[in-house]
DNA sequence: ATTGAACTAAACAGAACAGTCTACACTTTC
DNA sequence: GAAAGTGTAGACTGTTCTGTTTAGTTCAAT
């Protein structure tokens, strides 16, 4: 009947999860020590471990959180816009938004540095982030609104193409620190990039 | 007149290194022990330590020394080729390789890891890697032969897009462990795929 | 063959770490 | 008001870590 097994328990669990994400995220998983997580959570060690047995089902617990902050997040993408040029730079600049916020960001650190030490956390993180907003693109690229503009034989490739459009250089930037948080007008400026090099490929030629 | 200031010394310095690079590219930086990495390396700590006054001086002499060979690496790629088709899969499949591959991917992930805690870190790799290929690139799109077939109006945008059809989702699986190191059929479809998506877009119209 | 620099193994100090445990405090419920 | 459940602070264990030191060994070059 219980999903997971022999943890969770008291009134703190939120506290604790909370506290631990923001040190494992600033930290990393080797960085962060059980006692910064205690302090910062403003929890005692003992009652940390009342709720997992270990720091490393601690960390997963964090992720698997924020897997399922990911995806729910990415289902309130409003469809109902005027033309594809808007709808798809709406998409954009909500996506880009995220990616390169340092939430965002931090997140994705974390996950491609501990994919290898612990797998399921990478795979977790594809499928709940990049591949649900991929699928959720791809079934928006396949509605008769946008296939009437579009000329698309291959929505997932174009959906996949619409992404890496979207990343570009700067998120390469942000994640080597190279790049500050954007603002709003270099988000709108790389939406409509991305936008604009989408439909530059795919963009239905004007009927004779 | 030395360039580093009282780093470097006796004849061991390269087996550290070489060592030191295996043991961090595997466990990342706060992973990685001093113990195993001397023990990798068959020199004693002492040693080490007469070469670098602690552990992160010899993390960064690891990565400074991956980014030259990286930045070294890229400069011998061909660019006599027949076509711009044929010259841009070349280019595509050699960065793909080296991208996807182990050791590429390795290095990515510590930088990235890193980044915020040794910012010089991710400035160092932005520069060497992906900007210098970047510029190469740009380079190249800016050859005669190149402007003849392509219609490019912004070099460095375009070089952008190139290196993002590149990644595709490709690089992302393999980051998130998804994805095992690609045979050379994979990298052959994904260059294919990107250099006809690029051309897609870029490709001067015939001629009326 | 001798000398001095480079290296070794191993022990060391001191700190930080994960995880346990005790002894105590607060709240809820019967 | 007693008992049970949940929390607390922090001491404690045993391990591991970085970085230092010591006392002895190898090497290269004269």
């Amino acid at each position: 009947m219980n999903a997971e097994p022999q943890i969770k328990k008291g009134r703190k669990y939120d506290q604790v999860i909370a506290g631990a994400r923001e040190v494992f995220m600033r930290e990393g998983f080797e960085g962060a020590s059980v006692d910064v997580i205690a302090r910062d959570s403003g929890v005692s060690k003992a009652t940390l471990y009342s709720y997992f047995p270990d720091k490393q089902h601690l960390f997963l617990a964090v992720l698997r959180m924020e897997c399922d902050i990911q995806e729910r997040a990415s289902m309130d993408i409003e469809f109902e816009q005027k033309s594809v040029a808007d709808g798809l730079y709406h998409i954009a600049s909500h996506m880009l938004a995220f990616l390169l916020s340092d939430a965002g960001l931090a997140i994705f650190r974390v996950c491609v540095a501990e994919a290898q030490r612990f797998p399921e956390l990478g795979c977790a993180f594809y499928e709940t982030g990049p591949k649900t907003a991929m699928a959720q693109l791809a079934s928006y690229l396949e509605s008769p609104k946008a296939q009437a503009e579009l000329d698309i034989d291959d929505t997932r490739k174009a959906a996949d193409l619409f992404m890496q459009l979207l990343r570009g250089d700067l998120m390469l930037r942000r994640l080597m620190g190279v790049a500050q948080v954007p603002d709003e007008a270099e988000i709108h400026q790389a939406a409509t990039d991305a936008v604009q090099n989408f439909l530059a490929r795919y963009r239905r030629p004007a009927t004779i």
